[in-house]
DNA sequence: GATGAAAATGTAAACGATTTCATTTCACAA
DNA sequence: TTGTGAAATGAAATCGTTTACATTTTCATC
């Protein structure tokens, strides 16, 4: 393992030369350039990253905080993320939070420890107090989950405008009685999803009826077949349900198959993502697509401009209603 | 941001002190400790990695190198690797290589440039030579996929005798017409299998038919598909179906059920992994459980005990066949 | 109060790069 | 040949720690 000094002693030059030629910064004479470049071929050299990292105070680490990996809803975003950042030569840290402050708080030490040069959140239980205070001092991006007005720019698409169309097709497709299984509403994204919802109705002078509301603590398949059952003993039950994650809709899907009843003939299902998965199931679902690997890309983007000081400005993407079989047959 | 030569001045002591503080090493009076602290307190210091990381020639992170981040196979494995490195100090830099040789490059360079410490690597596709190579220099441990014989420590499961557990229960429950949906038996693992899936079959004096055995390129959902459907069309139609892979798998029932048959009824089948969505399915899927939480537990902790210049040996743990609704109805 | 060993603290040299500023080399014109 | 300015190169400081070794302090003992 040889170091920068080696090099240039083997090639009869300092170790500044040495260090233009690595960087190509400068001008440096073909001739020496030469000279290096053999004595690094030779030794076999690698630039230590630990070396130019503390020089230029910096990691090249970006640190993409999730609540947890099993939600296929990442991973597009993390392509995107890790994809850009690669291009800029980063790399990504991926945390999972559990939505746990202590683990949370491990990894906003790393950015405190100068390990990582910012941070991509997506944990929508993330604590915006701490949040708010690290972005005085750190580059941070909230990415589809954001805590409105605390001055930390955000990527996401317009919720409440997705919900609305959501619901809307099913009220075309001749639904009336629509259930809507959302998440604690101590989220932003589930307030804005139920607005969404009701806008649809009273636009179509349905009355929202909180019975047909259910409300779950996480987003995955155990709460979606959860909600369904109670959904399922409703004694006027729901004719379709628009789940705010597609993990809801696959487990309302299941529990639906489960009582003997057929998707979307007797319930039809929304659900909200457009995960891999949501291709799979019998049926496939009906799902809200939102631009996942752009989000990353721009999540990134913003990130590595704030990172060089940069002001950047938040953005709001688009979204797209994929009708499949849960809704149509 | 302060640093260790700051609160060293505040607390009118040496730098070596505040380390010494720091690092709760040797012997420090309670009164320094304490004017230390409060210097520490003060200043809101907080020590840099990057000059630690420097002094101590090592990142403190380790790389673990997988395909795709969208198979769920990895998640448990995952989850296992970063609880212990994080116990242990050690951060995880999560890379995909999406099998490509060139973006394995990228993250080969990594601890080429002393980014991270070790490597675990999962990539079935990994180009053996160069982690051959790398292995002389840098603690690799390779886990779940491993080329045998090379040298580098694996901690994975008996393919062979899972695989002939798997399809001994198909015939077990009445089965004799069993197909094989393997991968590309350029990898170890699947040449493995099918030679469990043939013993199972010749100790039950069922010939091995070549007809029932498809190779797919990935393990993914599609394959799966595509699969299935030749499997369909086949003129002595098997009546059960052993996939390498639960995406595989999930692809088959979802082709099944496509063609109006029932699954278990018309055709089994049995997938390998007990990824989640093993369970979400309809009907819910057999598959065989791998312990990979602790797979990635074992992983890791082999890896540190390798950086640390420790020998470490190779691990086979066990497996677990789960019966589900897709054979048993 | 002097002594000496043990305990606490300090000094300074790493770790491996980048970069500012000073110095040397070079090509060319006088 | 000499002088000049530009181009190429080098010397040394710097980033922020840890730690081997040197030095000072402490304190029980005589």
């Amino acid at each position: 393992m040889a170091n920068i000094q080696q090099v240039a002693k083997r090639a009869g030059v300092s170790v500044a030369t040495v260090s233009r030629v690595l960087n190509g910064h400068d001008k440096v004479t073909a001739k020496t350039k030469l000279k290096v470049e053999e004595a690094i071929q030779h030794l076999n050299y690698e630039p230590s990253m630990l070396g130019r990292n503390l020089r230029n105070s910096e990691s090249r680490i970006v640190l993409i905080l999730i609540p947890t990996i099993s939600n296929p809803f990442y991973f597009e975003i993390i392509k995107g993320i890790e994809n850009m950042a690669l291009s800029q030569n980063y790399s990504i840290l991926l945390c999972e939070t559990d939505s746990k402050p202590e683990k949370e708080e491990i990894y906003f030490d790393l950015v405190r420890k100068k390990m990582a040069d910012g941070i991509i959140s997506m944990d929508p239980a993330v604590n915006v107090e701490t949040l708010k205070e690290l972005a005085e001092h750190y580059a941070i991006i909230q990415c589809s989950e954001y805590g409105g007005g605390i001055g930390i720019p955000y990527v996401t698409i317009d919720s409440e405008e997705a919900s609305y169309r959501a619901v809307k097709h099913l009220i075309q497709i001749g639904h009336k009685k629509i259930a809507l299984m959302n998440s604690d509403e101590k989220f932003l994204y589930a307030r804005e999803r139920r607005m969404g919802y009701e806008r649809a109705l009273r636009e179509h002078e349905i009355p929202v009826n909180g019975d047909y509301i259910f409300y779950t603590q996480e987003l995955g398949f155990e709460q979606g077949q959860m909600a369904m059952k109670k959904i399922l003993r409703l004694e006027d039950r729901p004719t379709a349900v628009f789940a705010v994650s597609d993990l809801l809709a696959i487990g309302a899907l299941k529990e639906i198959t489960a009582a003997g009843l057929h998707v979307p003939n007797d319930v039809a299902v929304v659900g909200f993502d457009k995960i891999d998965f949501s291709n799979m199931t019998n049926p496939a679902l009906t799902t809200v697509a939102q631009p996942m690997y752009k989000m990353g890309t721009v999540a990134a983007r913003m990130l590595i401009e704030k990172i060089q000081g940069k002001t950047v400005d938040s953005v709001v993407l688009g979204h797209e209603l994929v009708i499949r079989e849960s809704t149509t047959g």
